[in-house]
DNA sequence: CATACGAGAGTAAACGTTTACCTTTATTTC
DNA sequence: GAAATAAAGGTAAACGTTTACTCTCGTATG
């Protein structure tokens, strides 16, 4: 590994002058830039980043907490992490707490997991990262990470109760509302809820969403029909009797797990979802173009909150940004497929 | 952040004491190694690093490039990565060449591809990992890395043409023959493969182990009834087509995807998977237990593999292990689920 | 009692950079 | 022609560690 003062020698020049033309500084001759530059070329130099950090005291280096890699939305969140970092010649190291493997998915031991996320980041400020990010794809377990603000700290998926740390959100209630609005325009005023898990926020704002547009289109709220699931399949096959009995004509499932479990029960049952039954899911999953019919659902905004939490970070890193407890809600997008069917009135 | 020569004046000791007690070397006294030690708990001192690896020329941290990170089998071997670098007190960085966004899913302009890794790589050299690996998800572009032998590299999910560097795979031909040793225990002598694209090694792989388990039960091989498709599900649809004209009664489909398909083409035409039609798959997506009749598939050591591969290269880095061009070949493992059906004889 | 030895602790250099400050020379300005 | 200024380059310290080497005792050994 070619270093700094290896150039210098070849170049008799001091290293100091060798740094200065390498970062572009000025004060050196024209002649004497195109010298070490060559020199550099040819000796294949490549700066040792390490060095630099310790001197400069910033790594450019970001720390990235997983709770589950595996988990479908979490990847794309780190892509957009990735792409925000690449384009600002930032790094991140990785740490995944593989929820999954250890506690399977739904965390019960909190303080063994404090103690997992404390140890990480832990290490990550030994490797003097910059700035972390924290993605919470497990709504339920938003660790409360005690950072003394020693650095920036950005939640993505999540938020924390810290008032100091920002977060990166998508809009729930925005998106059932359109969710919900979709199937209105279809021509459907009946329309049931399987709804989350009872204690998630994303329930809470997905009902809240719902019952808003079902008020901006004047009808009535009906308790009856909407109905709490585990997000799991087999719940959205038995509730969706449930609801249909209760004479539902569409359905809006708070996952798209749920959702298909809705249409293997219809299927089952002489109900055709996108005629009989009008069908939307949620999470934009990829069973979602691999049933039929194929399901309409709402696309999360991952990438973008990946690089939204990244850009959110960076300008608190320079010091460009007030750290505050500020939400940041981003936008989902509904996609409509064949489970939402033509409207009512084209049918008949 | 506290440093070795806080403490030391706050020890009244030098700082080569301090380092030799946080380091757990010997020459020095009881006292004073209890002394250092609470100073530095009550300085919540952490150690930097960052100076550490300066000094040492060891960074503990690996660089992990990835195609692809959103396709499905990547994060999963990342995960694996992760697993085997946290128990070895290892951290890794992350660069994802984004495929998918950049050139779809199959990367046509190498040239472009070459200066885009080869940047990465230098980044990563600069920032002084130990050592890299790289998860080839995209079969078709195998990128020789320019590498000089200057840190150990490790290939995962494909392997690269260069002699020097080590590859750990999955072994499709193994995979491939029981699969279709479970379709023929079933009780098929007439099986169809919907094989993947002509050019692909993995596409050769699992028709050399299909042919390898017909040849092992006396069953004549007609190449009449191995089709390619380009892995998608619509080819999959139209090509189970040919294969149930030509009078199979079981099918081998390379993947998932265009496993789904076939089932899609029974559900409409009258035939019954796992009944009329026998069906397996390959890749155990999560496609495969959403459908219906659930989808008998072949599971691939993802994590397993990237566990070690990480193993492989921190021997490497130890210079516990010769540098070579050898692959290493982890077993996949046969899921049965619904679409093989019972066997033949318990049909009838 | 002189010597050797070992435990405990300290000194200083080194890792590869960056940068504040200094020196030298050449050029301009009055 | 002296003084100021600018340009080009060099010196050395610093970032936080680790570690080879040195020093100073007190104790054991002959």
């Amino acid at each position: 590994m070619a270093t700094i003062r290896e150039i210098s020698k070849k170049a008799n020049v001091s290293i100091a002058t060798v740094s200065k033309v390498l970062n572009g500084k000025g004060g050196v001759s024209k002649a004497t830039i195109e010298n070490v530059m060559a020199i550099a070329q040819e000796l294949n130099y490549r700066p040792n980043l390490t060095a630099r950090s310790l001197k400069s005291g910033q790594s450019r280096t970001l720390g990235v907490i997983t709770e589950d890699l595996t988990v479908f939305n979490t990847p794309e969140i780190v892509d957009g992490i990735d792409a925000y970092c690449e384009l600002n010649d930032y790094h991140y190291i990785l740490g995944n707490l593989r929820f999954n493997k250890r506690y399977g998915h739904h965390p019960q031991n909190t303080e063994e997991c404090e103690k997992l996320v404390h140890s990480l980041v832990d290490t990550m400020l030994s490797k003097q990262v910059d700035g972390m990010i924290y993605i919470g794809c497990h709504s339920h377990a938003v660790v409360p990470i005690r950072n003394n603000g020693e650095i920036p700290f950005v939640y993505a998926y999540c938020y924390s109760t810290d008032p100091n740390v920002p977060s990166v959100l998508f809009d729930d209630q925005k998106a059932a509302f359109e969710a919900t609005q979709l199937l209105i325009d279809k021509g459907h005023r009946n329309i049931g809820v399987i709804a989350g898990q009872v204690d998630s926020i994303h329930t809470a704002n997905r009902i809240l969403g719902y019952q808003e547009a079902l008020y901006a289109n004047n009808i009535p709220y009906n308790p009856n029909i909407t109905v709490n699931g585990e997000w799991e399949r087999n719940e959205g096959y038995s509730l969706s009797e449930k609801l249909i009995q209760a004479g539902v004509t569409a359905i809006f499932a708070h996952n798209d797990l749920m959702a298909t479990g809705v249409i293997e029960y219809c299927n089952e049952h002489g109900f055709e979802v996108g005629k009989d039954i009008a069908l939307i899911g949620f999470d934009n999953r990829e069973i979602g173009t691999a049933c039929r019919p194929t399901l309409s659902t709402v696309s999360l905004p991952l990438f973008d909150m990946g690089q939204t939490a990244t850009h959110l970070l960076l300008d608190m890193i320079d010091g460009r940004h007030i750290k505050c407890g500020q939400k940041l809600m981003l936008a989902c997008t509904v996609i409509e497929r064949e489970s939402t069917g033509k409207s009512r009135k084209e049918q008949s």
